[in-house]
DNA sequence: TTGAAAGCGCTAACAT
DNA sequence: ATGTTAGCGCTTTCAA
């Protein structure tokens, strides 16, 4: 078996109670004692069994990372920051993989419940009752959504949206289709909420093709209908949708940037990459997975629940976006201000 | 507090070790009186504390995952695969990301020895006898490493970089160059190994130019050396490499795969999106994750160590590869078989 | 400053 | 088939 607090209790002729305080309350031990102590610890290897003090202090020292797809690129940048932020407070995480299912993610929460001080949930798939009534049975964070009551940390979709929409306005763009996500997600409510704004904003009517799932596939299978819209330009829920909605373009003999331009959301690490490379939504990911856990760690250590978070996102140019077909009146600032012009 | 076994007890009239039973052990109590118990559980929304019942089964339920960086593409879909396998399991996971360095490595592994019955190293930095000690205190699994004792999933990734060679060979190339990975990794010298037989056999010589780290940023500050060696050929590390490279080349002036044909290592999920698509190695890293889990449960459910498995790897031909410049003569068949030709 | 003892939630002999 | 008891490794009163 592993060596236990007993082991060194033993070896350092002291009391387990006394081993215990020299590792928890290193003020409540004589400096003497805690060095033989340490020193007996360090020589057997002694590592203090996590769960076992779990069971007693009720913290474990673990925190919960739901995600509904790691695959999609958006995540495993949020992820890594937000288990750095984790590991640096000494903190272990769980990471669980919701394939998008709502019942799923619950069902993960709940069977976690147990093992850990508290869960950051992103991008979550539930609705907001639902999150709300599992923050009852222990500390939550989410990333990109806001159920009442629940602290959080939100990227600003709505303003990138919309500064994807002035962009794509300024160069001539007046048959703008969204190609929106899942309804369960938020950001899809909040790129569609902003896009009608702005698209009001100059009397111009967005068409919405949607929802789609958030991938690559779903991207592809809306393309026909894309084409069939007249649409010049796309804002698509996120840039795997982009990407997918691109190829298929291509196999339909529609060119991107000269047939069709398209903003993505995300700014993943793709988006650099492709032919053409992809205007998007830049989201702060890595920011959002250290406030998460930030925000979860505060909760947990001073109970009280913290707010909610909001970070900046920016329009990324790049080359998937031109003057519609046939204009030649591109207007050069790219990202314009807040003016609306009827 | 979250209700117990003894809660449960009270509500159904039976003893907390009936309710244990009922849970862990069905067939040793009257199906009536689980009945009972079963109900009262439910009622009560009881959950099993999993931590409590580690501490007196030395079973914890958990399993640890180590990588060396979650936001290398590389790796998502592989903690995807194997995460879904452990969940179908009932086994939950731990995540960590070493952030390449083998220190970090070996401290978490030890750190989360006493809460995971197992863990999966996947391409793991660290020293074989280091990983072989590390074995000593808790069940290990290696993706992509062969340490003596340790069980291991590999993927055999020298016959792809066969293959690819053949294919650059077969398209006219002579002078190739070989963009190695950091020493640390596995691959490294797999590649290396594969690649220079072919050559050999071929009579021609290749060119390593490396250390690299396995970044896009390590394939960038390649560029220039590449350029000036002369190669018409890159078998890269990886496919982020392959990225670097191939970007940084045609900030150089160097068409891709006009002047240089690039292959890359992984078929990550970019490789299908950049201009040019990438050819590269494919890696079967869903299956190489359900693999390391299955033999990481194996051994720690039926004690006794298992053996290595080895996937096949295959070339997947896409548009960064063609026959050096001034040169017409490319052979047909990309993917060319194993006859060597002095 | 240290030791003794109880208890966290659960399982596992051992009785009955 | 069920109850009793001890104990997993650790923390935390309570005494001394």
């Amino acid at each position: 078996m592993a060596v236990t607090i007993r082991d060194v209790a033993r070896v350092s002729g002291v009391h387990v109670s006394t081993v215990s305080r020299a590792f928890t309350a290193a003020h409540l031990v004589n400096p003497e004692t805690r060095a033989r102590v340490l020193a007996a610890a360090e020589e057997l290897g002694y590592r203090p069994n996590r769960a076992a003090r779990a069971l007693s202090t009720r913290r474990t020292g673990n925190l919960g990372l739901i995600v509904a797809d790691i695959a999609n690129p958006f995540f495993p940048p949020l992820l890594k920051a937000a288990q750095a932020q984790a590991r640096a407070r000494d903190y272990h995480v769980f990471i669980a993989d919701t394939d998008e299912q709502s019942r799923v993610e619950e069902e993960l929460v709940r069977s976690m419940a147990k093992q850990v001080d508290g869960a950051v949930l992103v991008a979550p798939r539930l609705t907001n009752t639902a999150i709300t009534a599992l923050a009852e049975e222990l500390p939550l964070v989410v990333v990109n959504r806001r159920p009442p009551g629940v602290p959080g940390v939100l990227m600003d979709v709505g303003s990138g949206a919309r500064k994807a929409m002035e962009h794509l306005l300024a160069l001539g763009h007046r048959e703008i289709a969204l190609l929106s996500g899942p309804g369960r997600a938020w950001t899809s409510g909040e790129i569609e909420r902003a896009a009608n704004r702005v698209a009001d904003d100059h009397g111009v009517l967005i068409q919405r093709i949607g929802p789609n799932p958030p991938t690559e596939e779903g991207g592809r299978a809306a393309a026909e209908e894309v084409a069939a819209s007249g649409a010049t330009a796309v804002l698509a829920h996120n840039d795997l949708v982009a990407f997918g909605l691109i190829r298929r373009s291509a196999e339909l003999g529609l060119s991107v940037p000269g047939d069709l331009s398209v903003v993505g959301v995300d700014d993943s690490h793709l988006a650099r990459y492709t032919a053409p490379a992809l205007t998007t939504v830049h989201m702060p990911v890595a920011e959002a997975g250290r406030g998460a856990v930030d925000l979860l760690l505060q909760s947990v250590t001073s109970g009280g629940s913290a707010g909610t978070v909001s970070l900046e996102t920016a329009l990324v140019v790049r080359d998937s976006t031109a003057p519609p077909p046939g204009n030649t009146s591109a207007a050069p600032p790219p990202v314009t201000g807040d003016d609306a012009a009827g």
